[in-house]
DNA sequence: CGCCTCTGTCGAACCGGTTCGAGGGAAGCT
DNA sequence: AGCTTCCCTCGAACCGGTTCGACAGAGGCG
């Protein structure tokens, strides 16, 4: 069933049926009413394929997000959700596409192939070889996330940074001396991942500024490197009373390890960091943290791809955010037994 | 860049070019040669949809999940990642469709509109309409999950029964009487999710076979609802001394309120049920489960719906997946210090 | 009444691939 | 040399939409 098929039924031209569905050109209302009738009877809906082919324009935009190797957490899955359903208030699809860099089979299907109009980036690099590519390409895309320059582009971020030193100046007010920074991945930092290095340096900067002693750490994206890696932490220096993370996936873990311490959180250690809001309420106590508005990054990321591919041309924009800290229940002063 | 441009910088016709790059006609190595250097040269590839309209096959599968209105669990990202893997190691690209029913408009331009050339659906339910409806359409589609009426469909399911029924069995074992049930949310067990009513069953009936006593409830699918489902149930019966939950989302709450009410786990209270590895080893003490394969039945569910697009009209075919409990913290014998 | 304008519809061309039938030319055979 | 066979390549039609230019007929105007 195409629109040959609707066009005969109704008594006109296939060209007819077409106007009478985009409304470029005026159809008068009885054409209009009879090409209806015939399209509710047989459930007739164009094809994508073909209308993607006439037009140029597939109403679908690609989700580059990082292969599973590296395990997924919960953020993305909040990402990958709110862009779907913003998409979809939009009447577009959502490819989701696994690509790591550039040179992948799966980026180089959804370019090359044309499958989608645009592209959102997730898990964005400071050295990022697909927004390049992309930029070179001249092809729509929006990042979840900065590169080095993030000038000349477009982009939804969180000010990592900023964030990171909101929570060592929490601790320093706090009265804490001694604290440490619990990153991902020690490859996704190689890698430049820029949440792993502005948080760093928004951490190692702030705690230079309050006169604290710091040591940093990466930690695997699951529960039984954090556990690892607090129990490192400890073993350095025992009295550290307090660690900032970025690494939701490892906060169980981390808090496992300080209970098997006998360290109390948070009476004698401070836990914060940045994540996204669902998570730090699902561990006991609930963690201080700067939430990571997640729904609303993806939300936002569509809406600058429809304006960008709306407008071709149109000059960047961006939004960074920095959500405060919501006070829960992971830090308390330092002191109390720390040194015990 | 086309298709014709090729030919043409190649000095052969379009059609060559073509049964160059799909080898359904031989074509000499000479002009084969020829042909690749100048697509190398250019960089060309093939229009995804042109190709789709002229063969039919869109080289993408779609992947149907219900929309964010309840939260995402983490066991619904499993799915997502290893399908969408999975997909690509087959050459074919993942559709995401947020459609909770039949007549969604996101399901209907999926299906319509004819994006994807088969359907991979999550989060079924007994009677399922989206499965009514492709069954009556005649379109390729697997379920991750079975309906009352297994026998004439595709599907990758987990014996819900079965392996509440295990977690039973074990608390009994452990000289559990007292044991509550906590479901997925309310709304989702009067829609009839699968996983929620024969996981239920397979409680109920296990439990009546060894003669305990129980009571069911459902949560909402996060940490505040556990807590308030653990709270009810303390009050409902602060004799209970264990729990059985299908509930990932909910299982950080549910730990908390144990503890806020002064229940320590294991010693005074177990904790068991359905959850993916990955998250069962989040929480302290890690919690003895039937560890969902997601990423497993994710991959299955493509190979399933690969075989059934080549061999269209093929016997419906599934898995059914049983995995073992495996035994870590969270249970313990019952009596030591519970009726205290 | 003739001319012009405006509205609504049509046919044809096009998007970029795939596929079918036909045919040119070299090689094999007698 | 003449015939068949086989290999390779070509042109044309097709997939199902969109869009452009053309044009018929109704209505307005002088």
């Amino acid at each position: 069933m195409n629109i040959g098929e609707i066009a005969s039924r109704a008594g006109v031209s296939r060209s007819t049926v077409s106007y009478a569905l985009s409304g470029k050109r005026p159809v008068s209302d009885d054409t209009r009413r009879k090409i209806q009738q015939v399209i509710d009877e047989l459930g007739y809906r164009p094809n994508a394929s073909a209308r993607a082919l006439a037009n140029g324009r597939t109403s679908t935009i690609g989700l580059v997000f990082p292969p599973a190797g590296n395990h997924y957490t919960g953020m993305q899955l909040d990402f990958i959700g709110s862009v779907v359903e913003a998409a979809a208030a939009h009447d577009h699809d959502v490819l989701l596409s696994p690509s790591g860099a550039d040179s992948d089979r799966s980026f180089q299907r959804l370019l090359g192939e044309r499958r989608v109009d645009g592209a959102i980036l997730m898990e964005i690099r400071l050295e990022d070889d697909r927004v390049d590519h992309l930029t070179a390409l001249d092809f729509p895309w929006v990042a979840i996330g900065r590169t080095g320059r993030p000038e000349d582009g477009w982009w939804v971020g969180l000010d990592h940074t900023a964030l990171a030193a909101a929570c060592v100046h929490h601790l320093a007010d706090l009265g804490h001396r001694k604290v440490a920074f619990v990153n991902r991945p020690e490859q996704l930092l190689r890698a430049g991942y820029e949440s792993a290095h502005r948080g760093l340096d928004g951490f190692t900067k702030a705690a230079a500024e309050r006169g604290l002693t710091v040591r940093t750490y990466c930690c695997g994206d699951d529960a039984a490197s954090g556990q690892a890696c607090v129990e490192q932490i400890l073993h350095d220096d025992p009295a550290t009373t307090a660690l900032v993370t970025l690494n939701e996936a490892a906060l169980g873990g981390l808090y496992r390890a300080l209970a098997q311490a006998g360290r109390h959180v948070p009476r004698d250690f401070s836990v914060t960091g940045v994540v996204a809001g669902r998570w730090a309420e699902t561990v006991t106590p609930q963690l201080t943290a700067a939430d990571v508005p997640a729904a609303e990054m993806g939300r936002r990321a569509v809406e600058l791809l429809m304006e960008r591919l709306d407008h071709q041309g149109a000059a960047p924009r961006h939004h960074l955010l920095a959500p405060p800290i919501s006070l829960r229940a992971s830090t308390g002063p330092a002191g109390a037994t720390a040194t015990a």
